[in-house]
RNA sequence: CGGGGUGUAGCUCAGCUUGGCUAGAGCGCUUGCUUCGGGAGCAAGAGGUCGCAGGUUCAAAUCCUGUCACCCCGACCA
């Protein structure tokens, strides 16, 4: 299918050509001049094509990256945009993968303590004034309810009405509300730790929104805890950014690197930001999860005290830390290519989709038993601890339709079984990691022993490239002429076309200047991502400012 | 929020500059036949308040004003 791109190319030759044509007379605005005009214009740009390899999804990644992703999201059928400002509807693939990634990192949660409870989505704005920075960090972007009532005019338009005394904002974050919570269960030392995990909906105001990546509303996972002593509690922020990387690495195959934020980056009310910061295949930043130190900052604002041990009251310590639907547009970005979705087994919705070939009416029960039986063996089978995913896609489309359709959505097993396949016993497999063509004959019991072993080997074969595709675009840079190199691209985007796809992550000395950290934002679009946990102690003078530093962070542009 | 762009069938778009027959194409969809290890071929058919609201006009998809949504570049932003 000559998709979006090349069509898009077609109609501006078409532009081009016909008021030049239209000048002829004789020529006129005849309906055929046109359409032969437009095949004329559709062969150039079709031939045009065929010098590049086809791809299922138009734009490529190379040619214009943020089409590409839509292009994905859509041929994937994981969301779309809603009739609702700035808001997503999650389609059920994707959905499929939210769930996925919740039951993994519920049963993380759990395993580290920690209970699930659910808290109000309106917060009082009285709670939000609690604790000033958090103030200043999230006003710009709430939505605000401050009625109760709609009333019919006389036609029949709904006015809101009544009025609340108070005004109440849909939470953009829950640490007000839940410190209200955790001060009236808060009592004595015995109290502590308090360790809750809430899996919720919040709403913030987003100017600028693109699917799964930043959407007015979305889901996440908060989680909040309370601990006695401050160390508790630095303990339980790393913790859990240890469980965010393990579940990022293990599960999503996306590298990330931990890390702390600087002062600019901090989350408002926070004394610390850790994160997790991963590589997009546009080479760009995406912080990935995130956990708090708070201190007794929201203590102090939410009244959550405890008698210790020696009988004095004094403030709880307490964190939060989150991920969202954001690890979806993750997802995506890391491992998906020109023809579509690609998915690590481990939070794929399906692991196997079996196509039966039926083509000919007599032996096609045959083949559809085969097919039923070998979905039943395969969903005995136990993949990374639960059952093998298996769709048996019996729909009656076209074969290539079907197979295009299961590679757009980045199953990572493809078998089809026709009839000459049930004779020899066999299935006739093909891979989302490798290319659509390379498809092979397995016999069904070398199939059945070997297919957790297949989707262990994606996994892992996904995780390598996307570790590969970060270590080709990281380096260390040393002066500040070859940083603003390094971000600035060969060829500026116009007020149209996006820019090209350049720099990474660069490894540059900083002595955390605020100041001049702004300043690289304003000029380059570049921040420091995080202060790496691990190595990066390396003392010598500021990229920025020349003056001694002791760490070299990671500066990236950023989602 | 600033600059630019786009809104016409389920999807991608033409038509708009210069207003004028019943608003078109490709893909998709439905039906039939052919084909069948493959993103099929032929034929017939269904499908459109031209984003929405005003205005100009004998006449508006086309011109004007407003408005909404989406996209790109910024600003903002875990």
């Amino acid at each position: 299918m000559p998709a979006l791109y090349s069509a898009r190319r077609a109609a501006s030759t078409r532009r081009a050509a016909l008021p030049l044509l239209l000048r002829f007379p004789s020529f006129s605005t005849d309906r055929a001049m046109i359409a032969d005009c437009r095949e004329h214009a559709m062969t150039n740009a079709e031939s045009k094509q065929q010098s590049k390899p086809q791809t299922a999804i138009t734009p490529t990644r190379a040619d214009n990256y943020a089409e590409w992703y839509q292009q994905v999201v859509r041929a994937a059928d994981l969301a779309e945009n809603s009739p609702v400002r700035g808001c997503m509807v999650i389609k059920p693939w994707g959905y499929a993968i939210w769930e996925h990634m919740q039951r993994v990192l519920d049963g993380m949660f759990k395993a580290t303590g920690h209970v699930n409870a659910y808290f109000p989505i309106f917060i009082p704005v009285s709670f939000l004034e609690k604790e000033a920075a958090h103030v200043d960090g999230f006003a710009k972007e709430c939505a605000v309810v401050t009625h109760h009532r709609l009333t019919a005019d006389k036609n029949g338009k709904l006015i809101p009405t009544g009025e609340l005394e108070e005004p109440l904002v849909v939470r953009p974050t829950s640490e007000t509300i839940i410190g209200a919570s955790f001060a009236k269960w808060v009592e004595s030392y015995r109290d502590l730790p308090l360790l809750i995990n809430q899996w919720a909906n919040v709403v913030r105001w987003e100017m600028r929104t693109r699917l799964f990546l930043r959407t007015a509303e979305f889901l996440w996972q908060e989680g909040h805890t309370a601990h006695a002593t401050a160390d508790e509690a630095r303990v339980e922020t790393m913790k859990m950014l240890d469980v965010y990387a393990d579940f990022a690495e293990n599960f999503m195959a996306m590298p990330v690197i931990k890390g702390q934020k600087t002062e600019g980056e901090r989350f408002p009310g926070a004394v610390d930001t850790f994160c997790i910061e991963a590589m997009m295949q546009d080479r760009k930043a995406l912080q990935a999860g995130t956990s708090h130190f708070l201190g007794q900052n929201f203590a102090k604002a939410s009244d959550i005290k405890f008698l210790d041990q020696s009988g004095t009251l004094q403030h709880a310590w307490t964190t939060s830390w989150g991920v969202s639907t954001r690890l979806v547009g993750a997802l995506i970005m890391t491992h998906s290519d020109d023809d579509g979705l690609v998915l690590p087994p481990k939070l794929a919705p399906a692991h196997v989709v079996i196509m039966p070939v039926l083509h000919k009416p007599e032996t096609a029960q045959q083949v559809m038993d085969y097919c039923q039986s070998l979905a039943k063996e395969l969903r005995g089978l136990t993949y990374a601890g639960v059952p093998v995913r298996v769709e048996l896609d019996t729909r009656d489309i076209r074969g290539g339709d079907k197979v295009w359709g299961w590679i757009k959505k980045g199953v990572p097993i493809r078998v089809e079984v026709g009839p000459r396949d049930m004779e020899a016993d066999s299935v006739f497999m093909g891979r989302r990691d490798k290319g659509h063509k390379e498809k092979s004959a397995v016999k069904r019991a070398d199939f059945l022993a070997s297919v957790t072993a297949i989707l262990d080997e994606i996994q892992n074969s996904l995780f390598e490239r996307a570790k590969a595709h970060r270590a080709q675009h990281t380096q260390k840079v040393e002066t500040k002429d070859e940083l603003v190199r390094y971000f600035t691209p060969k060829k500026a985007g116009s007020d149209n076309e996006p820019t090209e796809i350049h720099g990474g992550f660069a490894l540059a000395r900083f002595a955390m200047d605020a100041a001049a950290e702004a300043k690289l934002k304003d000029d380059l679009g570049v921040t420091v991502r995080c202060i790496p946990l691990e190595g990066s102690d390396d003392p010598g003078p500021c990229v920025l400012t020349g003056k001694p530093a002791t760490k070299r962070v990671v500066f990236a542009k950023a989602y």
